[in-house]
RNA sequence: GUGGCCUUAGCUCAAUCGGCAGAGCACUGGAUUGUGGCUCCAGAGGUUACGGGUUCAAGCCCCGUAGGCCACCCCA
């Protein structure tokens, strides 16, 4: 019993865990690079304000999950790590004047995001998103391209069998009329709803729609869907959206219940799971529309859309899918010795083969050769650089682990040799 | 934030009725002194998650706390 330990819900991502990591981070950055979308990167803690007024004051990522830093004066100003990263990239938006870059600005962004949430398989306190923003594009064709992205993504990590749910939920020309109707309908049955539900509708209607409380399932069975209460512009908007990924030949669903637990979210709006693994918790990755989300940070009306994906739940599915782990790569090399006290001669040789852009162990260790061969062989490189007493004439013994033979080389001829080896 | 199950060495797990805390793997060293994965030997590693209580005696029984997992809730 340490101690210390990580924090309730962090984990220390060790190398042999980080490697695919960085393998699912390399794939996500190509891609975004691919599709035209530049990195970037914003702060991991904003002004709390930014969130409550872009993510929504109602929202439970808002009331309850959100990370607040303590003052350190009367005067601070109040701050939280992000719990998503959409409102500061908006932000960043809008404080670089980036109304004025050609548009739309498409960007992604990679980083770690913090929820106060009770912890659970696949939930924790402080995880990574691969975030995709295009803003100032009113789509719908860039809606298309985003959740096609997002679909390649997964495929391109090993998930072949992550579908994608779409939904519209309207704007604020038809939103207001829908959710009065649909409040209506509750209202109704308003002795039918259990307590929380009864609670939310008040705070927050939509919601009552995913609700998986079988009490609800009758009564939402019948309830008004926003998409078929959409205004005319938005009907055509989502109509052109499906059109868009008929013609990319995309298998989608259109959920009518889907509805994103952020309150920016305009229109389109979508979500990825493993095929037959639904249930919020097993959400992969979701986006939407968010047209009002600049305005309502201070900036000019200007619409936007992004998905957010969740790596840790990525790379946990991943494995439970069996897909290997990608194992760390090995040195090419590594610089044994026959007199475990050497280290000076091993340390040499090894700091001029790195400076030629080698990947090289030395075994600094003072061990037995005996020892030292057994260590280079469990870290999986291919040769080891063996000094001797040779030395003394300029030589060293190049032995190939995989072989088992071994041939005296001279010390100058030791990098093209190697990088021979490497190239083939 | 609510309820349930769990926690013994770095990892996976033993420990009979409450009676001396162990194994395998991994790690370090050795096997007559310059050659690896196997084998053999040895070593190190524990306040049994933490804090109380009951008892002659607690890893085991009781209470609390922390952490993990599961179901809610919610998101990714």
């Amino acid at each position: 019993m340490p101690a210390y330990r990580s924090p309730r819900g962090t984990r220390d991502l060790l190398p042999d865990e980080r490697a695919t990591w960085t393998e699912v981070e390399r794939t996500a950055a190509d891609l975004a690079a691919r599709y035209g979308y530049r990195e970037m990167e914003v702060p991991i803690f904003e002004r709390a304000e930014v969130f409550e007024r872009g993510v929504g004051e109602g929202t439970d990522v808002v009331e309850k999950e959100m990370f607040r830093l303590v003052p350190r004066t009367e005067e601070s100003e109040a701050w939280a790590l992000r719990p998503e990263a959409t409102a500061g990239v908006v932000r960043a938006y809008i404080q670089h004047g980036m109304q004025t870059w050609p548009q739309p600005v498409k960007v992604s962004t990679i980083g770690p995001m913090f929820r106060y949430d009770r912890p659970q398989a696949g939930r924790w306190r402080q995880f990574r998103q691969w975030n995709v923003e295009a803003i100032g594009d009113p789509g719908p064709a860039v809606d298309a391209e985003l959740i096609e992205l997002g679909l390649r993504f997964y495929r391109d990590v090993g998930l072949d069998d992550v579908e994608v749910l779409v939904n519209s939920i309207g704007d604020p020309a038809c939103r207001p009329a829908y959710l009065e109707r649909l409040v209506t309908h509750y209202r109704e049955r308003e002795g039918l709803l259990p307590e929380l539900e009864r609670r939310r509708l008040e705070t927050n209607p939509l919601r009552l729609l995913d609700s998986k409380d079988p009490a609800m399932a009758a009564i939402n069975a019948t309830a008004p869907h926003a998409v078929d209460a959409l205004c005319a512009a938005c009907g055509d908007h989502f109509a052109a959206v499906r059109d868009h990924l008929d013609a990319l030949g995309i298998r989608y669903r259109i959920e009518p219940g889907l509805v994103r637990g952020l309150d920016y979210y305009t229109r389109t709006a979508f979500e990825y799971y493993r095929s037959g693994a639904e249930g919020q918790q097993q959400a992969l990755g979701g986006g939407g529309r968010y047209d009002g989300l600049v305005e309502l940070l201070g900036g000019r009306p200007t619409p936007g859309i992004g998905f957010a994906i969740g790596l840790d739940r990525v790379i946990l599915t991943r494995s439970e899918a069996g897909a290997p782990d990608v194992p760390p790569t090995p040195p090419l090399a590594v610089v044994v010795g026959a007199d475990p006290d050497a280290t000076a001669a091993r340390l040499r040789i090894a700091t001029d083969l790195r400076a030629a852009g080698l990947a090289v162990r030395a075994d600094l260790a003072r061990r037995k050769l005996g020892r030292q061969l057994e260590a280079a062989v469990k870290d999986g490189a291919r040769f080891a650089v063996i000094v001797g007493d040779e030395l003394a004439d300029g030589k060293v013994g190049l032995r190939d682990l995989d072989g088992a033979s071994q041939k005296p080389v001279e010390l100058e001829d030791l990098v093209p040799i190697l990088r021979r080896k490497a190239g083939g």
